[in-house]
RNA sequence: GGAGGAGUGGCAGAGCUGGUUUAAUGCACUAGUCUUGAAAACUAGCGUGCCUUUACGGGCACCGGGGGUUCGAAUCCCUCCUCCUCCGCCA
């Protein structure tokens, strides 16, 4: 969430920020209101305070009078508080609802982005800042994609999900399964040697939790709902992960906080179809290990591109071919102010497949979630989140099962053996 | 799920028959005095948010969350959440 008092001193930047992610002049308009209300809000607070100081005053020396026995003087300054009081009752009323029509608004703007997200709103506007310079796999002839591969070596059973539950949710078997687990300790294996703690978070979060990382109300769709519980399964890691922090004041020397977690993932993805949707390429439930970390402001973008460098390595490590995009105002997510995608080349699909998305939210998350930091002065400050996938498993099988595909069956990459426990799938 | 008890500042812990409590006191923490240094002792400071002020300062709100009663609420009432004890169920 935006703080007020930054938008009031860079009401012009703000503006340009909401332009770059493609909002329209309705929305852009809605930060004078946003400003129009805080001085409403002020005047009122102010007035309102100076009331309730003299309630309190005279509410005191009423106890004193009845201590005394001045039982009439008591009860003259009695009826005067009382209308002191019901004059007080609209200001009371202007004050809170100037702070919800602030609130209001404020849900719906989203982070500002930063100056290196460039200008655009589409995905064809993402810029590429690395791509794959070498040359892409070769595949043997009669190459298969993913779920056909999944089926003729009945690792993935696509058909048996949709029996137990629907579509969207795979069953792993075999050495399906096994894979899923390898890839997964793999990757919680790296991210503790890179000095992430290991985190096992609940995966169903409550309504704070949900509010705290900007997940709602913008995701609210996207999210499974309980309704008799009113809990949301979680969508990704980040939100019980980043939540660890809410409503925490962190000395400057806690930084910086790292966290790594796995969890399963769920995602309504409600409004998709077509080919995007085949196979493992957008599924309900997937696996992922996230990174996480809270950082101080001045070191939050070099953590950024240490994190990207990292997920890098990862991926060389598992011997995919993959490319980095910068994402453009109009792709980027709502909370975020600096977002890199990783994608991975699915031979067999000729496709790029999104597998990684690392973002800086700078204070967008901390400000709802209310995480500070003590400065060296003393000062209370807001900190900076960021997270990353390290990675998400569905796509990263699904390319991994295309592009290693050989006569023989599928081979494992070196890393993963140790995990896996076999070299091929046959 | 049922019955009972409890949630107070970093921690411990008063207040909880409503009104000099501006939330006592202790510990911890920070600074200073003393000391060669340290400890001890002493002195002072020590929550968050907001409003106001050039500044010094002043004011308001917050005692699990929300609402209510009252001139006045940490203190009474309602509601939700959490924790503890007992019963029930259960991997």
């Amino acid at each position: 969430m935006l703080q007020v008092k930054v938008i009031r001193e860079n009401t012009d930047l703000i503006k340009a920020g909401l332009k770059k992610r493609g909002y329209n002049e309705e929305a852009i308009k809605s930060i004078d209101e946003v400003i129009r209300l805080d001085d409403i809000r002020k005047a009122a607070q102010t007035s309102l305070d100076a009331k309730l100081s003299e309630i309190k005053k005279h509410s005191d020396s009423i106890g004193s009078l009845f201590k005394s026995g001045k039982t009439q003087e008591a009860n003259e300054m009695k009826s005067m508080v009382a209308e002191l009081k019901t004059s007080s009752e609209p200001l009371e009323n202007d004050l809170k609802s100037a702070i919800e029509g602030i609130r209001e608004l404020l849900f719906k703007l989203p982070n500002t982005p930063h100056s290196k997200v460039p200008e655009g709103l589409t995905e064809d506007d993402n810029v590429v800042v690395k791509d794959w310079t070498n040359p892409l796999p070769t595949l043997i002839d009669n190459a298969l994609p993913h779920w056909d591969l999944a089926t003729k070596h009945n690792i993935i059973d696509f058909k048996l999900g949709v029996k137990i539950t629907g579509a969207g949710f795979p069953l792993y078997r075999g050495k399906g399964a096994r894979l899923q687990r390898a890839l997964i300790n793999f990757f919680l294996d790296e991210a503790r040697d890179a000095g992430y703690e290991e985190i096992l978070p609940p995966h169903l979060i409550n309504e704070a939790s949900g509010i705290g990382t900007g997940s709602l109300p913008d995701k609210e769709g996207q999210m499974y709902y309980m309704e008799k519980d009113n809990l949301y399964l979680i969508p990704t890691a980040e939100i019980p992960v980043t939540n660890i922090v809410r409503d925490v004041i962190l000395k400057e020397s806690d930084f910086p906080i790292k966290f790594c977690a796995y969890t399963p993932c769920f995602r309504r993805e409600a409004g998709s179809y077509g080919s995007d949707v085949k196979g493992l390429n957008r599924v309900h439930q997937f696996d992922k290990v996230e990174i996480v970390q809270v950082e101080h402001p001045d070191k939050s973008h070099q953590t950024l591109d240490q994190m990207v460098t990292y997920v890098e390595g990862i991926l060389n490590k598992l011997e995919l071919p993959y490319r980095i995009l910068r994402l453009c105002g109009g792709d980027l997510t709502f909370a975020s102010a600096l977002t890199y995608d990783f994608e991975v080349y699915s031979a067999a699909q000729d496709k790029w497949l999104e597998v990684s998305s690392v973002s800086n939210f700078e204070t967008y998350q901390t400000n709802r979630m209310k995480c500070r930091y003590k400065d060296e002065n003393g000062k209370t400050q807001l900190a900076h989140t960021l997270n990353g996938s390290a990675l998400a498993l569905a796509r990263i099988v699904a390319a991994l099962l295309e592009n290693n595909q050989v006569v023989d069956g599928i081979k494992i990459p070196e890393v993963l053996i140790p995990y896996t426990g076999f070299d091929i799938i046959a």
